[in-house]
DNA sequence: GAATTGACGTTCT
DNA sequence: AAGAACGCCAATT
């Protein structure tokens, strides 16, 4: 049912992300209340392999694609994102806030 | 079963 | 101000 785990609320909350949107691990951490805890949102997303979750609107605080390795190990997160209108420079968001999502404030 | 790693971020020194 | 260490929880080895 809905067991609120940590996990699915990163799978619900990144699913939720609209298009051309970015947001970052800590934010959605943050929005789930344990800021702390980013690296379990990344761990949820290297298990999104299990759910259909946009892995690539999600970055690190920088607006790094740091996981786009996982990805298949080539440029496709960046493709993806510069698919949607975001431009990205050496695996990195151009105008990270301005692409950024809070899903505290926006959701 | 225990130890280490892991798509990060915050906090202390 | 800059750098280093810690914390969080789960999965993998």
């Amino acid at each position: 049912m809905e067991d609120e785990n940590f996990f699915d609320k990163v799978y619900a909350v990144a699913r939720e992300i609209p298009y051309g949107k970015v947001t970052s691990y800590g934010a959605i951490a943050k929005y789930l209340g344990a800021a702390r805890s980013a690296r379990m949102v990344g761990w949820a997303m290297n298990n999104s392999s299990a759910k259909e979750v946009p892995a690539h609107r999600v970055v690190n605080r920088v607006g790094v694609l740091t996981g786009k390795h996982h990805f298949g190990g080539t440029n496709l997160m960046q493709q993806l994102l510069e698919n949607e209108g975001i431009k990205v420079k050496d695996n990195q968001i151009v105008d990270f806030q301005k692409h950024f999502w809070d899903p505290g404030k926006e959701l």
